[in-house]
DNA sequence: ACCTGAACACCGTTCAAGT
DNA sequence: ACCTGAACACCGTTCAAGT
């Protein structure tokens, strides 16, 4: 019985979480199959139930997963170079490019069904990703951009910014009225940040 | 056979919206169940395919009856009255208490399922809910409040702002970082406006 | 330790048939 | 004109059994 061996695949776990990413990103979250999964994997349809108690829980890993790539990509645009003068800028446009390049992804992570509040991990890093703007956010107002006495209105209102423009952009809410607003949210953003 | 009959239920149509709309507020959409509702209703299976060609065709119906609530909503907050003064405020305060008492209902509003593209209704009552948003940042810019030029990202940005708080509160994403964040959330609206 | 197969209780949807 | 019942092709999940 070798590792190729079709009855124990040897990595299932790894696969349904990378196959389950692919599929939620290319057809919809609500789409998803487990048994489909199973199927294209080539492995019976409740071989899934020996790594993952529920299909919940599978969700779970992936949204867990997503924050750990958010806070990556969070934390690198963080990192000192020739973006620094307009930092809070930087990460803004970072945070609303992972949401426009995984936007499944990004739904999942922030959809209600409260997979982000269970696992430790989504806590973890959607906490690492929060970091990265407080910080941005501290460095910003250090510099007399607004009042200091509103500093976590100021924190959770960009927050809500940039995720409700990654919300209009991945859910395809623009208005017609708005030309090209597609193409110029990232100056838009920046107009509305400074 | 009289009106109350079952056989002939009368008035299903509207049963079928308005049980589905609170089957979805109370369990959530992912929940729904077309074959449950026609049970509670009192009717067989597939009654609902009398009136609605599909699952999706019914949710459509409800997402546009949701921006027509909005729109209502945020219309009445435009009249004249003792709040002109920040009237971009106080449309704000309305659209964020519109997605807090009817979460599951604006989630489906704004769900990329493309429930609000599709339909006549939808763009009719989404238009005159922006409508209300366009007039209100005009009136606040004329006063001198930001750059005329980036007229169009201030328009766009404060609805991804009012967006975005709603998905935050609705969701339960308010970091705990920041305290009583769900209770304060008006004023921190109102302060990164102002 | 890991996977399968049958089985259970569900789905949305179609369609011929009923009234 | 409106509704039903049987049927089809799916689901997630459980559990005894296999290797």
């Amino acid at each position: 019985m070798t590792k190729t061996d079709h009855y124990h695949h040897g990595a299932l776990r790894e696969a349904l979480l990378d196959s389950a990413m692919r599929a939620i990103e290319s057809d919809g979250l609500e789409r998803l199959s487990l048994r489909d999964l199973a199927g294209t994997i080539g492995v019976s349809k409740t071989a899934p139930y020996r790594h993952f108690a529920s299909k919940r829980a599978l969700l779970e890993a992936i949204a867990a997963e997503g924050f750990r790539l958010l806070a990556a990509d969070l934390e690198r645009s963080e990192e000192p170079g020739p973006g620094t003068a307009d930092r809070l800028g930087t990460i803004a446009r970072s945070y609303i490019n992972f949401a426009r390049s995984r936007p499944a992804l990004y739904r999942l992570m922030f959809s209600k069904l409260g997979y982000s509040l269970e696992s430790e991990a989504c806590r973890l890093n959607s906490g690492r990703a929060f970091g990265v703007l407080v910080r941005a956010v501290d460095a910003r107002m250090s510099t007399g951009w607004r009042s200091v006495e509103n500093q976590e209105a100021v924190i959770l209102s960009v927050w809500a910014l940039v995720h409700g423009w990654a919300g209009l952009l991945i859910d395809g809410l623009l208005p017609r009225q708005i030309p090209a607003a597609e193409e110029r949210w990232a100056e838009m953003v920046q107009a509305f940040l400074s």
